[in-house]
DNA sequence: ATGTTCTCTATCAATTTAGTAGTCTTTAGA
DNA sequence: TCTAAAGACTACTAAATTGATAGAGAACAT
C-alpha cells in the first residue's frame, strides 16, 4: 500500500468536514483551510460522496456533510477506495488480489500476508472521529 | 510500500542464487526456472551486483553468485533498493521522507509510523536464507 | 578464433498520477 | 424572475513510473 496524494487529501477533507459537523462545509473552504487544489478537491469529494461517505447540497449556502457518523467511516475504507489494496503485494492481497510472480514462494508470500494482517487489522479499527483532535 | 516486478523478481532471482550457492548461476538459468524476462533479470542482477550483493564472472561457464551469505541480506534492504521507503507515505519514512499534505497532521501520521515501525522491524529481521526450504 | 556469457546504455508503450478546464445544474435570495 | 453562488460532470493533459525490449560491447574458456 502507497498513499496516493488524493488519499491524503481525502482524509484532510473528511477529517475537515467532521470537524465542522454543525455546518455545511464548502469545497473553497476545505480548499483553502488544507490547501488542497480545489478542482482536484472537487473530485475527491464527488468520490466521497458517490460511496455513500457524504452527502451535499447545490446552490448558495450549499455545502457537503457527512452522510454518517465520523465513527462509522474507518481509514481501512478510504485507502482501499482511493488507492485499493492494503498488502504490499497484490498476491497477498484478499480485496484486490491478482496473480504475481512470488505467489508461488510461500514462505516469501506468508510474510507480506503477515502485514497486511496487520496492516488491516490497525486501519480497520481506526476510524476518522479517532483522527479528530480534542 | 507496494511491490514492483521488479523487486519481486529480485526476490526469486536471489532466492535462486542462494539455492544453487555451489555454482555460478546463469542469468538464462535463473529465467527459465523463476520465468523471469531475460533482458529484465539482466538488469535487475546488475542492480543487485552494483549494491554489492551479487559477484559474477563473464564468458563461458560464467555466472552470478552471492558476495555475502544469505543470512546477511535481508527483505528490507532488497525492498528499498529497487521500491524505496517501507512506510505506506513519505512523510512517515526515516529512510526515504518526504514532505506530504497529511504531515501536519499527527494523529494520522503516527497510525502510519506504526505500520512503518512494524513493517521495518519484520522485514529486517528476515533474511534470504530465512526463505529458502529445507 | 569462436562462441558463450555478462555489461551497459538507450529506447519505448502503457499506465498511473496529479492535476486543469469548461460547461451544466441546482439553489437562495434580492 | 433574475442572478450569483455553489456543487456535478466530463474531458483533457503533462509528467512520472512501470515493465519491459534492443543492440552493441567486453571478458572468458576452450
Amino acid at each position: 500500500m502507497k498513499l496516493s496524494r488524493k488519499c491524503e487529501y481525502a482524509f484532510l477533507a473528511l477529517i475537515d468536514i467532521a470537524q465542522h459537523s454543525d455546518e455545511l462545509v464548502k469545497i473553497s473552504k476545505i480548499s483553502e483551510r488544507q490547501n488542497i487544489p480545489k478542482k482536484f478537491l472537487e473530485q475527491i469529494l464527488l468520490m466521497l460522496k458517490g460511496s455513500g461517505y457524504l452527502t451535499s447540497r447545490r446552490g448558495a449556502n450549499g455545502g457537503y456533510k457527512l452522510a454518517t457518523d465520523s465513527e462509522e467511516i474507518t481509514v481501512a475504507e478510504i485507502i482501499r477506495l482511493f488507492d485499493g489494496a492494503l498488502a504490499p503485494v497484490g498476491s497477498a492481497s484478499e480485496n484486490f488480489y491478482e496473480e504475481t510472480p512470488i505467489e508461488e514462494h510461500e514462505e516469501l508470500l506468508s510474510i507480506f500476508k503477515e502485514i497486511r494482517d496487520y496492516v488491516a487489522e490497525k486501519l480497520e479499527n481506526t476510524t476518522i472521529a479517532d483522527l479528530i483532535e480534542n
